[in-house]
DNA sequence: GATGAATGAGACTTCATTCAT
DNA sequence: TATGAATGAAGTCTCATTCAT
C-alpha cells in the first residue's frame, strides 16, 4: 500500500470507528504511520482528506443500496429493495453512518463535492427518475425526491441505533411503505 | 436583564448566528460582558449552557408549530397547517434551524435533555395520537411518526435554504400532501 | 454550631478526607452552607483558614501523643510510649497525617505559627528535656531532637501507608529502638 | 542545546528557583523560548515534565553522596561520608532539596517512577546491604533504613535552611553520629 | 453577621498546519 | 517523496477573593 493509500485507509478507520469530531489529525499520523508533512503532501488540508474520504464512504454507500437491484422485481418491489438495502447498510455500519450524517450537515462541506458525489448515485436517480417517466411517481424534483426518500430511511436507521424504538422487520416495511405513499401516484 | 439572561441572550445570539461549532466561550464571555467565572457560577459546563439554550429553541418552535392550531379546520387541513408553520419557523429562521439540527445530531445531547424537551411537543404528539385514534393516521410509534413528518419538512427546508430547490408554494404543498401520504390511511 | 464552626468543621472534614491539595475553597463553602463572604468575615484568607485547622490538628496530635504518659514507667518505657502513639495516631488518621506533611513543608506556612503550635508539644518537650537533664538524652537542641525523633516515626509511617513495607509489632518496635538508640546516652 | 534540552534545562531552573507550585507552564514555555505545542511534544503533560526532572535531580543527588567514597576509608567513615555528602547537596542547592521534598511526597508522584529512581541509589543501598551482611549493620528493610537515614539528614538540613538552628561542624557530626547509633549493631 | 453574584487572571492542553532537512 | 520538530492561537474551565446588599 503506498503512503497516501495508508493514509487514507486509516483515516477512514478512525473515522468509522470513533466517529467524525473525535479524529483528529494527531491520530490519523500515529495510525498511518506517516509524517504530518506527508499527508499535508497530499492532501492540502484536514478537509480536503475528509472530503476524499467522504467521497468513498458515499461510493460505498452508493453501491450498498443498488446491491441486488437487477433481480427480476417489478418497480415497486425495487424501491423496497433499495430502501431496504440502504437501512440495512446504515445500521449494519452506525459509524460510517454517523460520519456520513455529520459530515453531510458540516459547515466544511463544498457544493463542488456534493455534486462530484451525485455519480454515485446515478443509477438511483435513474431509477427514480425513470418512475416518474413510466408515471408510477409523482412529478417532484428529483433531488427532492431522493432526500425525502433516503432521510425517511436514514431518520428510522438514527432511531434503530439510538434505541429509541424495537427494530422489527414488521416496522422497517411499514415505513418503507410509508416513503412508497408519499412518492407514488395516488 | 440579570446577568444570567445576558448570557443566555448573549449566546443565543451567537449561536444562531456564528453557528454552533463558531461560538467559543471566549465569545459568549465578550459579548455578554460576563466574566468567565460568572459564566460558571451559573451554568456547570458549556454544555449546560447550550443545553438550555436547545431546550430554549426547541420550546419556541414548540409554539411555532402550533400557531393558530385552534381554528376551525378538519383534520387533514390541521395537519398542513401545522407543516407550513414548521417549515416558516425553520425557513425564517436558519441560524436557529442549523443550531436545532447540529445539536439534535450531536454527540454531547444527553438523553434526558431530549426527555425533558419532549413536553413542547405535547400538543403535536396529542394531534397526532388522536389522529391515530380517529382512524385517520396509521398505526406507527408516535415518536416515529413525528420524526418522519418533522423530517421530512425539515429536509425540504434545508434544501430551500441551502438554495438547492427553488421555493415555491405549490412545491411546498405538494411535499406536505407527500407526507400526509405516508402517515394517513390510504 | 455557630457559623465560623460550622466552617472549621466542614474544612476539617475536607481536607483530612481529601487531603490539602483538592480542597478548594468553593467545596468548603458547598460543604459548610456558609457564603464565601462569611468565611472572609471570619478568616482573613484562605491561608488563615488552614492556619488554624493546622493548629487544631497539631493539637489533636500534641493530646494523641502523651497519652496514658502518667502511667508509673520507667523514662524508656514512656519514650517508646510516646513513639507508639505518634505512630497509631499516623496510621489511623492517614489524610490528617498527609496534611500536617503537606503543610508543615508549604511554602504557605507562617513562622509564627510554628512557634504557636510549639505549646501543644510542651509535655513532650518538657520529657526529652527532662532526659537531657537527668543524663538519659544527648545534649541535642530540643527542637532538633524532636524533629529527628518525630522525623523517623512520621518517615517509618508514611511507608505503611503507602504501603512500601508490611506493617509488624516487631519492626516498629525495631524503628523505636532505633529511634532510642539514636539520642539515648549509649 | 536542543529544544527539549532548553526545555528541560528551563524547567529545572525555575523549579529550583521558584519552587514547585509557583511554576506554572507559561513561564516555563516564556523562560525556554519554546512553544506550549513544542512542550507537549516532548512531553505528555506538565507532570511528565516533571517526572522527568525530578529524576534528573534524583541521579544528581545519587552522585552527589557517592562522591569520593572509594577513598581508604573504614566503614563507619564511609557511611559518615555518605552523610556528610547528602548534607553539603541538600544546604548547597536548598531549592533543589525543596524540590526533591515537595514532590517526593505529592500526590502526583508514580511509584513507578519510584522505582527507576531507585537505581540512582544502588551504589547507597549496596552499601548499606554489605553493612548489613558483614554485621555491622542491624537487620532492617534496607529501604527503610535508607529512608530513616536520608531522613534524619534531611530534617536537620531543613533546620538549617530554614535557620531554625545554627550549622556548626560539631552539631552536624553529632547528627550524623546519631544516625549511625541508629543502625549500627551495638 | 451573613449573603452569593461577580470577578478575571491564569491554569493546562489540543489542534491543524508549516518548513527546514 | 518523506520527515517530524516546531508553532502559537485558541480551547474550556478553576480559583481565591471582593463588595454591594
Amino acid at each position: 500500500m503506498s503512503k497516501r493509500e495508508q493514509i487514507l485507509y486509516s483515516t477512514l478507520e478512525l473515522i468509522t470507528e470513533l466517529g467524525f469530531h473525535a479524529t483528529p489529525m494527531s491520530l490519523i499520523i500515529k495510525k498511518s504511520n506517516a509524517a504530518a508533512g506527508t499527508i499535508y503532501h497530499y492532501f492540502k488540508s484536514k478537509e480536503d482528506l475528509i472530503d476524499t474520504l467522504y467521497s468513498d464512504l458515499k461510493e460505498e454507500m452508493g453501491k450498498a443500496i443498488i446491491q441486488n437491484l437487477d433481480l427480476e422485481l417489478n418497480y415497486k418491489e425495487k424501491f423496497f429493495l433499495i430502501c431496504n438495502n440502504l437501512f440495512s447498510f446504515f445500521t449494519e455500519n452506525p459509524k460510517k453512518f454517523e460520519f456520513l450524517e455529520d459530515y453531510a450537515n458540516s459547515p466544511l462541506i463544498h457544493k463542488e463535492i456534493k455534486e462530484i458525489n451525485r455519480r454515485h448515485y446515478q443509477q438511483a436517480l435513474d431509477f427514480i427518475e425513470s418512475g416518474i417517466q413510466i408515471g408510477m411517481l409523482r412529478e417532484l424534483p428529483l433531488i427532492l425526491m431522493i432526500n425525502l426518500i433516503f432521510g425517511n430511511i436514514s431518520c428510522f436507521s438514527r432511531m434503530i441505533i439510538l434505541e429509541e424504538i424495537e427494530p422489527t422487520e414488521e416496522l422497517l416495511n411499514k415505513v418503507i411503505q410509508s416513503s412508497w405513499d408519499s412518492v407514488k401516484i395516488n
